[in-house]
DNA sequence: CAAATTTCAGGCCAACTGAAATTT
DNA sequence: CAAATTTCAGTTGGCCTGAAATTT
């Protein structure tokens, strides 16, 4: 029963689902981009390094997801002029738009993956699920 | 507050504890090379076709995948003399053994992706991950 | 003949490595 | 000078499409 073993892993699972949301919807901006909007929208002109260490991304692999972003005009980059090394970057009115419209297809979309259990039962797996990501998160800067 | 929106989607939640758990250990066996081996560790001599649906794979990635586990030693496909189209796979006892293995190296690296929560709270992240899991499954033959 | 099974060629995206260019 | 920041080039693995080859 070596199945069921795989089915007692919560990394299992999760992976399982996670491919399961992929098909269920297609948002319109993508897991990373909607990620990096939403730190974005909560910050004023962030170097790139901040951003990429706050979603845990590689800074190389940031740049081409801020050159889609610039270019679909949902965020601006603008050299830092007290540290030109440095670029800062701004999330657009279209971007916050863009991002409350991902946010609403991506509830939409964990209610169809979610829908086999009860509301209820959908806080606590949330509460949990958050509980073990913020004690990984907090462990760097966020 | 957009992060804050964020965490409370199961699904980003999700997708960020599967990276977490990438980061935190390198199972020999690796993610859908342990999938097809505890499928075929309940089965004898089952389709490629087979094993494609039940761990919802596509059937084109399946062939480079046991192409890699019969040159570990851990499955043999025979064409099926019955249905010249088919090849049936059957697992030998070192892919037993390693998959056994890599169930064991997937625990450690789940508890150690869970450490915060207590072990009831594990147990009840697990049974709904399960359940919201299973629904899916079910939809499809397995 | 059409349908099923396996395979191959090629695409995209996410994750990573290593190194360049610029600036501090 | 060394270190930090951004960028580029290239690799890999997972997921997908379309089409070939073989067999039913």
């Amino acid at each position: 029963m070596s199945i069921d073993q795989l089915l007692r892993l919560p990394s299992y699972l999760m992976l399982q689902l996670v491919r399961e949301a992929r098909r269920i919807g297609q948002t319109g901006v993508r897991g990373p981009h909607m990620t990096v909007l939403a730190h974005l929208a909560e910050r004023e002109a962030v170097a790139q390094k901040r951003i990429s260490d706050s979603v845990r991304m590689d800074p190389s692999d940031l740049v081409s997801i801020l050159d889609d972003l610039e270019e679909l005009g949902f965020a601006r980059r603008r050299r830092d002029e007290r540290d030109r090394r440095r670029f800062t970057v701004s999330i657009t009115d279209d971007g916050r738009r863009a991002l409350s419209e991902s946010l609403d297809a991506a509830r939409a979309q964990d209610d169809e993956l979610l829908a086999p259990l009860t509301p209820h039962e959908r806080d606590t797996l949330t509460t949990l699920l958050r509980k073990a990501y913020l004690h990984h998160a907090d462990l760097r800067v966020d």
